[in-house]
DNA sequence: GATCGTTGTTTTAAGCATAAAATAACTTCA
DNA sequence: TGAAGTTATTTTATGCTTAAAACAACGATC
């Protein structure tokens, strides 16, 4: 076991910011530079999870989200936070509590609820994950001043604000 | 058919910064950040797309890079620039070519290669898709002035060369 | 206290995505 | 020229994800 340094099929992350050129509109731009920075990111966490834990990114996200909750959560809450569907989160809770990471069990004030918690094996894991993934992240982001980590944060909040006030009118306005 | 103004089981998009708060490193903020940010645009985009166009994101990104590249791709050529791997290509253009809207034939030079190009109707649709896109990102970001969306594209320039340089590494230095 | 609309979750069917192994064609070089 | 290694693609097994429909429990109102 050595010199794995190219797995089997693994997608090459090159430059290739997917679509179109320089006369297109900037906000295009924008949003394909942010897509190509969020999936090169994206590859090198699921990459590390998955050789470091045997795990993936979806199951990491449910359990950072308890644990930062630091309460049972239903699987509504948990749909919403992750901001994927409900479906979604039945088979990914049914996947974690088999592994013995979370639990599940019904609410007693409301009936149709399910309350998620953190195991602590869950707990116990997704502390060792969360250290590496900070690292990850770290390591991918050294080239980068403070400064301009600093800036690229406060422009992504405007953005996230720019996206959910958009979003926002869509079910206001008839 | 009337007041469809929320679908079924769409995932609602709130404000959560999935998984951590004010104590945590900024490198992990910035990538929650640009998480959120992404996957709040590519809702909007992949609804749209859906909902217009009765097709999907990944779809589209095939159709994008066929226009863009302004030639026939390899399987691997598509696989590295939409950053998938490439058993995911494989079923992808079979979609689309059951659909009529690529074609895929073997090259001549080298008998493994397979060419994929756009067919004529692929072209049609993909233009038409193209101009919703844009008109939807546009929207998102209408929130931004000129000035914060050159900073920000500026900026994820400088974060997607930083993360590319650090993913060199890996293979270099043994 | 039955009915109507709403809310929380699961199910279903289809498609997307990965990693790893398999297949097939190419290249090299002895 | 043929064995060994490389490259392009597909296959396989598994898991993630969506949209839509189904189901089940709640809440209000009459």
């Amino acid at each position: 076991m050595e010199d794995v340094s190219r797995r089997a099929d693994t997608p090459r992350t090159d430059d290739f910011e997917t679509g179109l050129g320089a006369g297109d509109g900037l906000e295009l731009r924008v949003w394909l530079r942010l897509l190509t920075c969020s999936t090169l990111i994206e590859h090198g966490v699921r990459h590390g999870l998955h050789r470091s834990f045997e795990t993936t990114l979806p199951r990491f996200d449910v359990l950072a989200q308890l644990q930062r909750a630091g309460k049972p959560l239903s699987m509504g809450e948990l749909s919403r936070r992750l901001m994927v569907t409900n479906g979604n989160i039945t088979g990914l809770v049914d996947r974690l509590k088999s592994e013995g990471l979370v639990d599940r069990r019904r609410s007693d004030g409301d009936r149709r609820v399910q309350m998620v918690s953190l195991e602590p094996a869950g707990a116990e894991l997704f502390e060792r994950m969360a250290a590496d993934n900070r690292r990850w992240v770290t390591e991918m982001m050294a080239g980068l001043s403070r400064e301009e980590k600093e800036a690229l944060f406060a422009l992504l909040g405007r953005l996230k604000s720019a996206v959910l006030d958009a979003g926002a009118e869509d079910g206001e306005t008839g």
